[in-house]
RNA sequence: CGGGGUGUAGCGCAGCCUGGUAGCGCACUUGCUUUGGGAGCAAGUUGUCGGGGGUUCGAAUCCCUCCACCCCGACCA
């Protein structure tokens, strides 16, 4: 591609409602311009990278077997009713409607149109395993668009939806769409770990997340230094600790902590570790209110807390709640002389091993130290896992001991079963005539959020470092004064040609920009590689190599520049 | 959904308090000079001051209202 026509808007400072990285870097290279929150226009510098990583996606869809398909973005209200969702998805689902006041959705995922074909159309188990998937634009009403296109209300998503026969059928779709992922990151050039993940408001038997890492992720991921294990946060489990409870050996005494309501607080006036402490959370679920107990260094697993039995659906107490059924001040919360019959408490697997710990006492301005379970509180009514697990905790798999990186979901991959087919009543025919419901795959990748994950991932304070995979033009040619000089002009086109003609995506500046003003564009472009020909080298017959990350450019016979531009981009 | 903030040229911003000819930097156009790290000089172009209503001789500025956008929060007691 030719600088000359294409079109570069870079700018120097990013539009002021930029807040990450990806985003003042998209805004400022010109790959993208915002239309409405969390709506964007992709503008050609920026599609040029979104169709290569959809291309890399479908290839390796096709290649797993996987048929392509397009479902209508526009679906009717009819058949999200028929599964409920019409009601349960919530606030962001984008209802519409048509001319004759019928009600329709803009689709936020597919599960409800592609069962609705596999209903219609696959009648015999003969016909199965079928997986379609599509590349295609969603819409979903975030509650708070956010961070560019790592969170968008109208992004780019690649479906695809498996139909089995029986649940290993089922097991081994999933498997290849896993696989089928490990490649795509893999071939995108991107550091990535796939996960366990919660199954969430899906439901299902499995489910992985594929979180490209990144210190800017909104994700942690907990994994075990010793073993394969990788688990989102919010479903790594903590496991009881591996001593049990010590004996007492403090009375318990109440004394004041006047204006001090939290742990941190408490731990530092009477000069104890955070670790001695324990807080109290109550939550309203179920007709009652419970108090959660978890160690004062710890935080609340919301996830893990709602598989609680009792606690599915809770909400945090109120006030007036807390105030009922603990007579004391959210702050000043603890175990001890609680009235059971109005309170269930609900202590983590560390906390009901802890002995002498330090409470609040059901009291503004009071809590309690010395506390021992059984002696001055009865024991809890329920020990659960329902803290975050942190680094250093040993993994749940036995091996090693766990730590915390951030990441950037990318991708998502469920074993659904029957939910769906059985909801939508959609059947095949099996090897025994009777009629049995689909076993049902969902698998997802955000495809526009991949490049924005990308750059988050890989950029320096110039600019973006795609890697080559994803870059929009893989190698820039840069002429020094090409108006002036007619050898440099020669040179830089020889070469330009020459990369083309060895199928490389090359690109040329032939703006006749100022040095700076190229050599600047490249950089925050985020073109990875790049030969700038110059008066200066020509006459030493070279012409200067540097990677994006290179620190210093390296010196290239101008015969042999291409050969050497291709044998890097072979590493 | 609650709280805070901002809307002035394509982008970044000043002007508003204290009403009186709409400004600055970048970008853009033209010319000359310059050409190995976002050039210099000169001359230009670009505005429904978010919309509507009100007060006033006069409103970007004061008042009312609507809208859009941004940030924080949705709990960690």
């Amino acid at each position: 591609m030719r600088a000359s026509q294409f079109y570069i808007a870079t700018l120097k400072e990013a539009p002021a409602e930029a807040d990450v990285t990806s985003q003042k870097l998209m805004l400022r290279s010109g790959m993208i311009k915002k239309l409405s929150s969390g709506i964007y226009s992709w503008l050609p510098l920026g599609l040029v990278t979104l169709r290569k990583t959809e291309q890399i996606v479908r290839e390796e869809m096709d290649r797993a077997g996987a048929l392509e398909v397009i479902m209508p973005p526009v679906q009717p209200a009819e058949l999200w009713q028929e599964t409920g969702r019409w009601d349960k998805f919530g606030p962001q689902l984008l209802k519409i409607r048509d001319r004759h006041e019928r009600d329709f959705l803009f689709g936020p995922t597919h599960e409800e149109p592609v069962t609705d074909i596999a209903r219609k159309e696959l009648r015999s188990y003969r016909q199965l395993p079928v997986n379609f998937y599509q590349i295609q634009t969603k819409f979903r009403d975030e509650i708070r668009p956010r961070f560019g296109v790592l969170r968008a209300r109208e992004f780019s998503m690649k479906d695809a939806y498996s139909f089995d026969a029986d649940e290993a059928g089922m097991l081994r779709s999933y498997q290849k769409m896993f696989d089928a992922y490990v490649r795509i990151f893999t071939r995108l050039g991107l550091k990535f770990r796939p996960v366990a993940a919660d199954t969430g408001e899906i439901g299902g038997l499995a489910s992985h997340e594929f979180q490209v890492l990144a210190d800017s992720g909104e994700d942690q991921i907990a994994y075990s230094n010793a073993s394969e294990y990788a688990a989102n946060i919010e479903q790594a489990e903590a496991l009881a600790p591996a001593s049990p409870r010590a004996a007492p050996t403090e009375p318990m005494r109440k004394n004041p902590t006047p204006g001090t309501s939290t742990c941190e607080g408490v731990a530092r006036l009477w000069n104890e570790p955070l670790s001695r402490t324990v807080k109290a959370i109550l939550l309203y679920a179920n007709h009652r209110v419970h108090m959660l107990l978890i160690r004062g260094d710890h935080t609340l697993n919301e996830v893990k807390t709602g598989k609680v039995h009792g606690l599915k659906g809770w909400r945090w107490a109120s006030d007036e709640e807390i105030l009922a059924a603990a007579d004391g001040p959210a702050g000043y919360l603890g175990p001890v002389g609680l009235d059971r019959s109005k309170i269930t408490v609900v202590a983590d697997r560390t906390v009901a091993a802890m002995s002498d710990f330090i409470c609040g006492a059901n009291e503004k301005d009071f809590h309690i130290r010395g506390v021992n379970w059984g002696r001055d509180c009865p024991e809890p009514d329920i020990v659960a896992d329902i803290r975050n697990v942190i680094p250093g905790d040993p993994s749940p798999d036995g091996k090693g001991t766990l730590a915390i990186v951030r990441g950037i979901e990318v991708g998502h991959v469920f074993a659904l079963g029957r939910r769906y087919s059985e909801a939508m009543g959609a059947t095949f025919t099996a090897e025994d005539g009777t009629a049995k419901p689909f076993e049902m795959g969902c698998y997802g990748i955000g495809v526009t959020r991949i490049v924005g994950a990308a750059i988050e991932q890989n950029h320096d304070d110039k600019g973006i470092i795609w890697p080559d995979p994803m870059a929009p033009f893989t190698v820039a040619v840069i002429p020094m004064g090409a108006n002036k000089s007619e050898a440099v002009k020669e040179a830089a086109e020889k070469l330009y040609a020459g990369l083309l003609a060895a199928g490389i995506e090359a690109f040329i500046d032939d703006r006749g920009e100022r040095p700076g003003v190229m050599l600047a564009d490249q950089e925050l472009v985020g073109i990875p590689h790049r030969v700038v020909i110059g008066e200066r080298g020509l006459k030493e017959g070279v012409v200067e190599y540097q990677h994006r990350r290179d620190a210093e450019a390296t010196k290239v016979p101008l015969a042999q520049a291409a050969a050497f531009v291709k044998e890097r981009l072979a590493r």
